[in-house]
DNA sequence: TTATGTGCAAAGATTTTGCACAAGT
DNA sequence: ACTTGTGCAAAATCTTTGCACATAA
């Protein structure tokens, strides 16, 4: 926990803006969530720190590259820990985990979908909804593993 | 205009909901709007229909996949009228701009990531942020399309 | 006729802002 | 010191809900 701390409190720094108090009770606080977590879970867990110092830290840390949005399935926000650079998500809609994967061919894949509309990118994101590897085992013996698309 | 209303009408209908006269008007002001629209726009451009009707008439047309939420890249939301099946976002950050493809290498591609993590995969989205064609030929000379990863 | 849908206004939920005060460097 | 950040409470958004009335099939 400390040392995830540290670099984002690094990242943060290197951002040009100062590390708080509040800013490193919501980090730490980030840090203990484990997972994906709302704004309301983390004011609740930081009772001590205003509301809207919650949300401004939150979009701090978005900005720095520390924390990454996630959209639901259902449409709700959520945010999570960055475990690194460029990468993607897979959200469990039974448990709500949330795992990150990279895959530089699907990366090129997009680039090359993008040229082939003139379509200049600057970035992308990719999110896949479903069950996790734990709750998929959870599932019943019938139920095959089945891709239905959206 | 007629027959994508026409075919609209027809799904709403196959999803047992009734086709009534507050309905018929926000799908005339989708077709209308001929591009990404917010659900305050659609409550400007019919002010017979009542908010709360607009909001339940975008929620039942979502799913009734007549037309699919795009999350925005600054986390805003809006949403367009669905050209057909299963498909992707390559959304213009300039002018709002938003086309869509479909690609099944690519869904191939997720999909076996998804095995590789023991994932359960029910559906993803994929969205491109960048600028549309007509925005990139506006770029200054010097500005060559370049892919900047977040 | 009768299950569905609608409008309105109020309640919720979520996020931002203004401003006086506090704290980091 | 002096810039940057904070707390609070109010405001601005955005979305849902309760309920009496209207209407499509």
């Amino acid at each position: 926990m400390s040392t995830t701390n540290e670099l984002a409190s690094r990242q943060v720094e290197s951002h040009g803006h100062r590390l708080t108090e509040p800013r490193r009770a919501v980090l730490d606080a980030i840090v203990v969530a484990g997972g994906a977590f709302t704004v309301e879970e983390l004011c609740a867990a930081v009772p001590a720190v205003g509301r809207a110092t919650v949300f401004r830290t939150v979009k701090l840390l978005q900005e720095s590259g520390v924390i990454c949005r996630l959209s639901l399935d259902d449409g709700s926000v959520r945010y999570q820990l960055s475990h690194g650079g460029h990468h993607h998500h897979l959200i469990c809609n039974a448990c709500g985990a949330v795992d990150e994967f990279r895959d530089s061919d699907l990366d090129a894949l997009i680039d090359r979908n993008a040229r082939d509309h003139g379509f200049d990118v600057s970035s992308h994101s990719i999110e896949l909804y479903g069950r996790c590897r734990d709750c998929a085992a959870t599932a019943l013996p019938g139920e095959t593993a089945s891709v239905v698309r959206v």
